[in-house]
DNA sequence: TGTCGGCAGGAAAACGCTTTCCTGAGGCTA
DNA sequence: TAGCCTCAGGAAAGCGTTTTCCTGCCGACA
C-alpha cells in the first residue's frame, strides 16, 4: 500500500507539502509542485490512511447507527432517511444490526465509541428490562461526556436528543376506527411483551376500547414475534380461542401480513368476515391484497430528522420531536354492519 | 475520551504492559496488575481508539459492502447473508449503498480502500459502459494489488471471486413456462438496459422463446427503472400498445408487484385474463394476491457465499459458484388454455 | 557463593498522517 | 546597499496504539 512518504519521495518534496496539496490545506503552494505531487498520486494510486488521517485530525466525522435488522421493512425506511442525511453532511454512516439482543446493542455502542463516531443513533423498540436500560443509559452517558452525540428514535428510556413516534396514538386510532366501527370480538396481535412499541401500542388501544365502552380481555391480546410468521402463528392462536372474531389489529404491518396470511389459509375473508388493521405503513401495506387499512408512521422522515438532530450542533441535547401517526383507509378493514 | 495512557497512570504500570493486558497479548502478566489495570479500565470507562489500533497492528478486520440500496429487499436479503458470515467471523462490515450511480460507486471503492477493508463485497449489477467498467476495474486492480480480496455478486464483467445468479436461466425458465403454457401475446418489463441483469434475463427469455419457436417482439419489452412503480408504469405502457396481453413477465418481484397493482387498478384478472411471473422470489412474493409465480434466487445464500469467498484465504481469486434459478408456482400465472 | 537462565515489566520505535513552527530565499523600501 | 517583510517549503512533534527489544530481578544449579 503506497504511503504519503512514497508520493512524497516521489514527486521529491516533503511529505508536510504532499499532504497540503492532497487533503486541500489553506495554505499555498506553487503550480508546479502541486502538478508534482497529484501525478504521484495518480501514478501511486494513492490513497490516504483514513485511520491515520483520523488520528492525526482528531476530527470524528463517521456516524454510527444500531437497528434491529435493516432488511426488515421498517426499519430499511428509517435507515433511508437516516442516509439521506447523513451522506448529504458527508458523513460516513456505520450500521449496526442488534437483532433485538440487548447484549448485542451494548457492544455495538461499544464498538461505535472505538471507531470515535461522531454521533450513534439508535432507532427501535425499547425494553422493558431496567438492568438493562441501566447498563446502555452508563455505556452512553461515558460516550457523550467525551463529546459524542446520541439520538434515537422512539426509545424514551434513553436520554438525548429524540424522534417519537407516536405509539399509544397511533393504537388509539386504531382502537377508534376498530371499535368506533362496530366490532365486537377484537383481536390483537402483538410483539413481545418487553418491547415498549408493543406496550405503547397497546396502550393506546386500551384507551380507546375503555372511552367506547368495550373491553379487551387478555386472552384476546396473543404475543409472538414481530414479524410476519409471528403474525400468522398469533392470528390462528387467536382464531382457535375465539373462532367468531370480526377484527384483527396488528401492532405491525409484517405481523398483519402474516394475519392475511393466516386468514387467506383458513378461508375466511378480509374485510368481510375479518377486518384487518396493520401499524407503519411500510411500501408493501398498498400492495397486499385487500391492501392494508394501517397507522402510518413517516418513517423516512423519522430516520431524517434524528439524523438532523444528531449533527446539529444544538447546546441542547434533550430535544424531543414528535412524528405523528395517521390512519390510512384501504381495504383491509370496514364497519361490522356493512356484513 | 480516556487513552490507554490515562489507564496506565491510573493503574501505575507502562503503556506497554496495560496494552498487553487489555488486548490480551499472550506475554505473561502478574494478577495484582492485571486486576489494577482493568480497574482503571473500569473506572475511567476506557475503549480502545479503533483506528490506533488499526494502525499500530496493520490488521485489516472491517469488510466493505457496495449495494444498489439495502432498503430494496433484494439487496436486504442478499446483505442479510453477508452480515451473518460477516458477523461469525467477528468482521465488522460497512454497508455502502450506491443507488445505481456509477460515480459514486467509483468513490465508495476508493473510500473503502481508505478506511483499510479487508475485503469488498459489489453485489447487483453490472453495467453496460465500457469507460465506467474500465474505471471501476483499474480501482479495484489497485486495490487488490495491495492485498485485498474483492468478490462480487452477478458482476461478470468484474475481476475477482464471484457468485453468479443463473440469471440466464432464470430468464429461459420463466419463457419456458409462460411459452409452455401457450402465451402468444407476452408482454415483458424489464429494469435499464444498461444493466447487464436486463439483457441477460432477457436473453433468457429470447432463447426460450426462440426454442418453442415463437417471437418476442421489441415493442412487447417495456423498459423502465426496476422498482414496483417502474413496473406499474411499464405495465400501462405494454397495456397501451397490446390490450389484449395474456402473460406480463417481470424481470424483477418488485416490478410485478407494480404489474399486478397496475393490472388491478384497469380491473384486469390475474391470472384469468393475464398472468404474472416475477423473477428473485424476494419475502413478499408469497404474500401479495394473487402469491406471485417467480424464477427464485437464493439471495441470502448468494450473500453469505459471496462473504465466504472474500474471507477465505485460498490462492486463487477467480471462483465463480453458480446460484443456480428454480420457478416457484404460484397463483399468478396460469396455462392460456384453461381459460 | 558465583553464574546463568528465565521471566515480568518498561523504554522506545513504529504505524501514516496533519500541523505547528521554523528556515531561507526573494522582493521591497529607505 | 542594508534591512525587513513575505511567503513557499521542510523538520519534527504529535495522534493512540502495539510490539520489539532491553533491563533487572529472582531462583536454581554447580
Amino acid at each position: 500500500m503506497a504511503t504519503l512518504a512514497d508520493v512524497a519521495r516521489r514527486a521529491g518534496v516533503s511529505p508536510a507539502t504532499a499532504s497540503r496539496i492532497i487533503s486541500g490545506s489553506t495554505k499555498l503552494v506553487t503550480e508546479e509542485l502541486r502538478a508534482r505531487v497529484l501525478r504521484a498520486v495518480d501514478e501511486l494510486q494513492y490513497v490516504p490512511n483514513a485511520h491515520a488521517q483520523l488520528l492525526a485530525r482528531a476530527q470524528r466525522t463517521a456516524v454510527g447507527v444500531i437497528v434491529h435488522d435493516v432488511s426488515d421493512p421498517y426499519f430499511a425506511e428509517i435507515t433511508r432517511g437516516l442516509q439521506q442525511v447523513a451522506t448529504a453532511n458527508g458523513r460516513l454512516v456505520i450500521i449496526c444490526n442488534s437483532y433485538r439482543d440487548p447484549a448485542r446493542e451494548l457492544e455495538y455502542v461499544e464498538l461505535l465509541r472505538a471507531q470515535q463516531v461522531a454521533a450513534i443513533v439508535l432507532a427501535g423498540s425499547g425494553y422493558h428490562d431496567p438492568s438493562f436500560t441501566k447498563a446502555l443509559k452508563g455505556k452512553l452517558a461515558a460516550y457523550t461526556r467525551t463529546g459524542g452525540r446520541v439520538s434515537v428514535i422512539g426509545r424514551h428510556e434513553l436520554p438525548g436528543d429524540a424522534v417519537m413516534p407516536a405509539n399509544e396514538e397511533g393504537g388509539y386510532l386504531a382502537g377508534c376506527e376498530v371499535f368506533g366501527a362496530g366490532h365486537r370480538k377484537v383481536g390483537v396481535i402483538a410483539g413481545p411483551k418487553v418491547l415498549t412499541t408493543t406496550t405503547d401500542r397497546l396502550a393506546g388501544l386500551r384507551r380507546a376500547a375503555r372511552e367506547l365502552g368495550r373491553t379487551l380481555p387478555a386472552r384476546r391480546v396473543a404475543y409472538a414475534a414481530f414479524d410476519r410468521d409471528g403474525g400468522a402463528e398469533a392470528t390462528g392462536r387467536l382464531l382457535a380461542d375465539t373462532p367468531d372474531l370480526t377484527a384483527v389489529v396488528a401492532l405491525n404491518d409484517s405481523m398483519a401480513v402474516g394475519a392475511l396470511s393466516a386468514l387467506r389459509a383458513r378461508g375466511i375473508a378480509v374485510p368481510d368476515d375479518v377486518s384487518v388493521i396493520g401499524f407503519d405503513d411500510m411500501p408493501i401495506a398498498r400492495d397486499v391484497t385487500p391492501a392494508l387499512t394501517t397507522i402510518r408512521l413517516p418513517l423516512t422522515e423519522m430516520g431524517a430528522r434524528a439524523m438532523a438532530l444528531a449533527l446539529d450542533d444544538e447546546e441542547r441535547h434533550d430535544r424531543v420531536e414528535p412524528a405523528a401517526a395517521t390512519l390510512v383507509r384501504r381495504e383491509s378493514s370496514q364497519p361490522l354492519t356493512s356484513r
